[in-house]
DNA sequence: ATAAATATATTGGGCATACGATATTAAACC
DNA sequence: GGTTTAATATCGTATGCCCAATATATTTAT
């Protein structure tokens, strides 16, 4: 059940490049609280060193971006995802539709 | 998006109350591995300190059940995951029915 | 009764997630 | 040019997840 962080971060630059900042505001909005400077960019860190992301420096930002090797990656870790945990999602669409 | 595997126990234990045997079964069938005692125990006990689930003595098992308390809280978290992770699984799904 | 099997539980070590504090760099502003 | 601001990055610390190893108690088998 771990890395559910960095398959969300690859999950978010799968549909569109980033900085960290960017990032940040991005799982504020979805999960309701923005992850600290120390939670996000040793994520982003290890994401690089294992190839998923890129990373290059505009500026004073740093535009993350996904690797052809994280889409891969990113599409293993979907499929295991929706199979462990998309029974739960089923049964709460079904007990709200009531 | 820590506290995933405890989410993940009380959701089955919802479905039904089991002993720790059985749990590592249902997370091996769902997951691909069995996870160790060292994961599992730790896991129920802090669940159990929590008021979450209520455990029984049954010879040499401990039937593990969910409280009141911990239905609460699964609702809750249950909201919280399918408003976090929904739109990923909703993608996966388009995309594999192509 | 003894041995084997089942189930629970803890310990120690490693990695992932998380925060707050601090430091560094580069752009923007005056 | 010097200050402020924005963005990146690291550090220390705490907790959750994970395994292998170990220990304990209870049931089953011989």
């Amino acid at each position: 059940m771990r890395g559910m962080l960095s398959f969300y971060i690859l999950w978010l630059l799968s549909n569109r490049s980033m900085n960290g900042q960017e990032l940040c505001k991005e799982l504020a909005r979805r999960r309701g609280s923005k992850p600290s400077a120390g939670t996000i960019y040793p994520a982003l860190r290890s994401l690089r060193e294992n190839g998923l992301v890129n990373m290059e420096r505009q500026g004073r930002a740093t535009i993350y971006s996904i690797s052809e090797k994280g889409r891969d990656e990113l599409e293993r870790a979907c499929k295991y995802f929706c199979s462990v945990f998309g029974e739960i999602l089923q049964d709460h669409i079904k007990s709200t539709h009531k």
